[in-house]
DNA sequence: TAGATTGTTAATCGATTAACAATC
DNA sequence: TAGATTGTTAATCGATTAACAATC
């Protein structure tokens, strides 16, 4: 028997999957071709076949595919069934911003303690949430069985947290911090560098500007 | 004469790579091998190399890269030789949130205008960036010359301001909104929808967690 | 049954990695 | 000069897209 590697780009376009359907549903539509799927959001339909396809058989030929049901499948997949507690690590301004950003939330991440290293914010509770002390990162995680931790921390001491969090049992790890971590390979980390985003942005308007190379 | 395809992911890479030339040269090393940035940052010499080539000659045969002068290369091909200014749009928590993150100001991007439709807003200064009104968008992004957005606003109004923000002259935009939004080629759009990066590490925890097929 | 659309295999495309001649 | 490392071409790998038999 095989294991089939599943692309982790496929992954991240069930997300995308999953947010057309929701809205379709929203709508009322009841069935929904890939083909149609494609054309209006602006995917490829094999593409879309082809990456349901890694999870099973969900579609009917002839006619397409179910919403509710689809939308079922999808929430399944990616574990969306059941509420996730996160801990938050660093209550700077980027940690504190995502706690007052109800996105998560929302979406069944639930951010349910937060860590600092700061004695002055350890102790306290910020909308309900307790801050502890960096230090007592592993036992806390460990005990309330974490798996889902952010790291909103200085770039420099990013590893030191990675490693605890991992310690504690963590496996899924949203990295705030620009830094290249290394951690297991069964740990899953995805970085964020909001800064490098914006480079790649100045990169594009620096090439946008200047090049008024000839008027064929 | 060709017009030489730069790959995005190669764009991307290029602010890892600045990322580690600051680090070494915060430690005072001259020169590097591609080899040696490799071993350390955890990336592949060939794939730095070829990279680096795609933008010039940086390197000296037998020898490798002179730090200060591959920083300088790469801040000039980055375009972040100069400060930008960037308009946000939504004053929300997210929006709240990024005005707060010193990160980008710390970068040479600096906000200089928030916009936003709520009344009770709109005329307040917030950290000394004044907040206007979403109508007033394509005048205000081109009297000042803005052609970086940041888009912080719920998911159903994104593309009407993203279109106003191309409207007025914008060429990059940062986009918050979980929906897929269509401009035109020349404006360069990157999404970051956090919620879905949370959902493809649930899916991971979910799969780490149930497959315990067999003890061989 | 005829028409439509899936699931899947095959073809294409692009990106990564390896190899090496050029050259410091 | 000998050793090292670049810049670049060639080989490999993986992902996307096209094509189509299976089947609703």
């Amino acid at each position: 028997m095989r294991a089939i590697k599943i692309p982790e780009k496929t992954v991240t376009r069930l997300s995308i999957y999953l947010r057309c359907v929701e809205e379709l549903e929203g709508e009322g539509t009841a069935s929904v071709s890939s083909k149609q799927l494609a054309d209006r959001f602006g995917l490829n339909s094999a593409q879309v076949r082809k990456d349901l396809a890694y999870f099973g058989q969900f579609g009917i030929r002839g006619l397409g595919y179910y919403i509710t049901p689809l939308r079922h499948s999808l929430e399944e997949i990616l574990g969306l069934k059941r509420a996730w507690e996160v801990a938050l690590v660093g209550l700077g301004n980027l940690g504190s911003a995502l706690i007052a950003y109800r996105g998560f939330q929302e979406k069944g991440f639930k951010i349910s303690v937060v860590f600092d290293r700061d004695p002055g914010k350890v102790g306290r509770r910020i909308d309900g949430i307790p801050v502890m002390d960096t230090g007592t990162i592993v036992s806390v995680v460990r005990k309330r069985k974490i798996k889902i931790g952010i790291l909103a921390v200085p770039a420099a001491g990013a590893q030191a947290v990675l490693d605890a969090l991992v310690k504690g049992g963590v496996i899924a790890v949203l990295n705030f911090a620009p830094a290249q971590l290394t951690a297991p390979d069964s740990v899953k980390v995805q970085n964020v560098d909001l800064s490098a985003l914006l480079k790649t942005l100045s990169y594009h308007i620096a090439r946008a500007e200047q090049p008024k190379p000839r008027t064929p």
